[in-house]
DNA sequence: CGGACGCCGAAAT
DNA sequence: TCGGCGTCCG
């Protein structure tokens, strides 16, 4: 991904700050970096079928560390497959199959760690793993969009467009796109990160390649000639020697003439028109405007735009998909209505409490009452139970209810935590309006327990049985966050897991309290909102309600409507003016010429509830989550009746579909060609209800692909918006236009010469061929139910 | 000699 | 999956 070696050529204009640096600014975020390091974490748990949200815990402790530095997080999350991005994701699919198979059988032979190592290599970051992270955002009422195709090119746009003020993400393809100030290497402990500033370009001249002068055209063809995600390089070419040759040649036609005059190195066929393509995707690739709520170019094309480039670039979606898309509401590869493959996943937020003075705060805090986090168990089950099916009073039970966040200040201890929680609760008690179970909550002892056993680090003991280890990383977080200097959560996420439904009833009383009215359970948690009570029962912000945030963005009014044109990196301060004229866009500024930025999505949704994966796997009962539920009946570990679900054959139909993932995925795009083409609103934009018990809803269709996968770029599989019908697929013609077959077979000689043998592992020797066999076939059932549950 | 490319270890906890 | 490092090739 990316530029290979552009970060360590730009190295010399990279600084470190510190995030305290972008206070007040709203940065971009490419979540899928996040959610991927996030899975690093609870890789076993994931591919041995276990109900486990983990990576999004690790992705939300970065949001809130953001907005602890007064950072307004903006996640940006990927999207469909760019047809110009090919793959060979069936291999691929392959391999993570047969790693999921070894650590299977690793773990059998209880070499749990060396299981682990594969397991890592199996698991991918789903639109439906993407969507449980949404849900977190969602609840704590930060802004995210999903982009139409790459993270990337939307990240860019936001930027250009004056929605954030930088970009955080680990790609070097956002300086390709023209992003001004990015971010990368984000060091949670340190709470630093390396920026490039594009204004620095024209000091890059030191060792290697030198930018001097440069235009963005000039830096664009030097990062595609040099290889990146739409176009190899021509064997033999790297940045250097791309740098060199655009120095010596100025442009692309002439470098490409040069090397084949030379005639020592191989260069494909067509190249210059591949590279022309590439180059359109940097520039044109298409974008959501979160405030024209409908897809866009990055950049407006120019004349010698055609159809052909246009679907290239990601084809136009009508509106409503688009918006439904963006705020996460279909799969972006189906565009079928999002499955939520952990209903029971219910993030919440509570306000911040105040700490009773001198209890629990740290003293380096800015002087105001320190933030604690208050937890509780709250669910969607709208109504409690009657009282006597209620289990509440079990610590045991209570225990596992999923909490994050963290009490602000130092580590303290756990008596002081606990009069702490006491404290607060009687506040709350008497602050709020007590919703009719609220005595019963608040008078239950064992809820002091709870909270000891969470918040008080010294009381932790992972190894006690009433533990669960799913709390140990929660637990972690609190820890950690405590040990990160100056943080002071303000917030804290309330989750209900799985067989949680008692204390998830329990909890829905204070629901009042935190006016948590939707399922999606929208809450603002203000910084600083530890001051009095008062805020407890106050409004919420939620998060489409606020008016466009109109704060002064003076270093941006330097941008001049106008075509896309390059900027010249040369003259530092010049530069700074003229270094992204954009199409006028007068619906971003307000009268006086601030920017305004659309709020995160906050409509009505429908979405899929799935089954838990929880209850998919019989024969896996051990998720983190009922491991701690004894005393809980089974009734109870059964979710809520919950909505009919798809019409699904689980095993039948799953099977079916794994042994040729090819035509899987095929399906997939053919379902989001039909889709569109046959009018996505008469089929999908139906009542929730409706589009839940839709027959025609299947399996297959909400499967994006075995492995749901984020990016099932096949090169061979046709594009919804041409039809493109290639020739490795059973023909199958959808739709009229095959014009572009022509062009993008001319494209096919990215793939072949890279795809290398698949290279035998010694560990493949554990297996037995035909064991192994079956073992990668059971695993890729499991795989496809993971992503997506029947 | 510089640069491209292949190999190998770390990633988060 | 990515970045650092060593080797080999031009």
């Amino acid at each position: 991904m990316g530029i290979t070696g552009l970060l360590p050529a730009l190295k010399s204009i990279s600084t470190q700050r510190h995030l305290s640096e972008f206070a007040d600014q709203t940065l971009g975020v490419d979540a899928y970096v996040w959610l991927h390091r996030g899975v690093f974490t609870c890789a076993t748990e994931l591919a041995t079928g276990k109900a486990t949200t983990k990576y999004v815990d690790y992705a939300m402790h970065r949001v809130r560390l953001l907005r602890h530095h007064k950072i307004e997080p903006y996640i940006v999350f990927d999207g469909g497959p760019l047809p110009a991005k090919k793959g060979t994701e069936v291999d691929r699919q392959a391999r993570r199959a047969e790693h999921l198979a070894l650590g299977n059988a690793l773990a059998a032979q209880g070499k749990t760690s060396q299981a682990r190592e594969h397991y890592v290599k199996c698991i991918d970051v789903t639109p439906q793993m993407a969507f449980q992270f949404i849900k977190a955002l969602r609840a704590e009422g930060v802004k995210y969009v999903v982009a139409p195709y790459e993270a990337d090119a939307q990240l860019a746009y936001l930027e250009r467009t004056g929605a954030v003020d930088g970009v955080i993400t680990e790609d070097s393809d956002l300086l390709v796109f023209g992003c001004r100030v990015t971010l990368y290497k984000l060091d949670a402990v340190s709470s630093t990160a390396m920026c490039i500033d594009r204004a620095d370009f024209a000091r890059v001249g030191a060792d290697g390649i030198s930018l001097h002068g440069w235009s963005d055209t000039q830096f664009r063809a030097m990062a595609i000639l040099s290889g990146c995600d739409y176009l190899p390089s021509i064997p033999g070419i790297g940045l250097k020697t791309a740098c060199t040759l655009l120095r010596k040649w100025k442009t692309v036609e002439q470098v490409v003439r040069a090397i084949a005059m030379e005639g020592k190195k191989s260069m494909p066929r067509d190249y210059l028109r591949s590279f022309r393509l590439a180059e359109k995707c940097f520039l044109h690739q298409r974008v959501y405007d979160p405030y024209r709520q409908k897809l866009v170019h990055l950049s407006e094309p120019d004349a010698d735009w055609d159809e052909d480039a246009d679907a290239y670039v990601g084809g136009d979606l009508e509106p409503e998909v688009a918006k439904k898309l963006a705020e996460g509401d279909v799969d972006p590869v189906t565009l079928l209505p999002m499955t939520d493959i952990c209903p029971r996943y219910v993030p919440r937020v509570l306000k911040a409490i105040p700490l009773v003075n001198g209890i629990g705060g740290s003293t380096r805090g800015k002087g105001k009452g320190k933030a604690v986090s208050l937890l509780s168990f709250f669910g969607p089950a709208p109504k409690p139970k009657s009282p006597s099916s209620v289990k509440i009073a079990s610590p045991k039970a209570a225990k596992p209810g999923m909490i994050a966040g963290k009490a602000s200040g130092k580590r303290s201890l756990a008596d002081e935590m606990d009069r702490d929680n006491a404290a607060k609760r009687k506040k709350r008690q008497e602050g709020a309006t007590p919703p009719t179970t609220q005595s019963r909550f608040f008078a239950s002892p064992s809820r002091v327990e709870i909270d000891v056993a969470i918040a008080g680090p010294s009381h932790f003991d992972e190894t006690k049985e009433n533990v669960p280890p799913a709390d140990a990383n929660e637990y972690n977080d609190l820890v950690e966050t405590d040990l990160d200097a100056d943080l002071e959560w303000d917030s804290l996420s309330l989750v209900v897991m799985p067989g949680q439904e008692d204390e998830m009833q329990m909890v829905d009383i204070a629901e009042p309290d935190v006016g948590v009215e939707q399922e999606d359970g929208y809450i603002s948690p203000t910084p600083s909102r530890s001051k009095d009570a008062e805020d407890f029962s106050s409004p919420l912000r939620h998060s489409v309600t606020p008016p466009p945030r109109q704060r002064p963005k003076s270093n941006r009014t330097a941008y001049s409507p106008g075509p896309e044109v390059d900027a010249v990196s040369s003259p530092p301060d010049a530069a700074r003016v003229q270094l992204f004229r954009l199409p006028a866009l007068p619906l971003y500024r307000s009268n006086s010429g601030e920017v305004l930025v659309p709020t995160s999505p906050d409509p009505p949704r429908t979405v899929l509830v799935g089954p838990d994966l929880f209850d998919a796997f019989d024969d896996e009962r051990t998720s983190d989550i009922d491991c701690f539920e004894e005393d809980v009946t089974v009734e109870s570990a059964t979710p809520t009746p919950s909505p009919p679900t798809p019409d699904v054959g689980l095993s039948g139909d799953a099977t079916l579909a794994l042994a040729d993932p090819e035509e899987l995925e095929a399906k997939a795009y053919e379902t989001r060609a039909a889709a569109v083409a046959t009018g996505w609103r008469e089929r999908w934009m139906l009542t929730s209800d409706k589009a839940r018990t839709t027959p025609t809803l299947r399996r297959r269709e909400t499967t994006v692909t075995p492995a749901g996968h984020h990016f099932p770029i096949n090169s061979h599989l046709p594009h919804p918006y041409t039809h493109h019908t290639p020739s490795s697929v059973p023909s199958k013609n959808v739709g009229a236009k095959t014009t572009s077959l022509q062009s993008r077979r001319s494209l096919t000689f990215l793939d072949p010469g890279r795809s290398k043998p698949v290279k035998r592992r010694t560990s493949d020797l554990l297996l037995a061929v035909e064991d192994r066999d079956e073992a990668v076939a059971n695993a890729q059932i499991r795989l496809a139910q993971f992503r997506c549950p029947p």
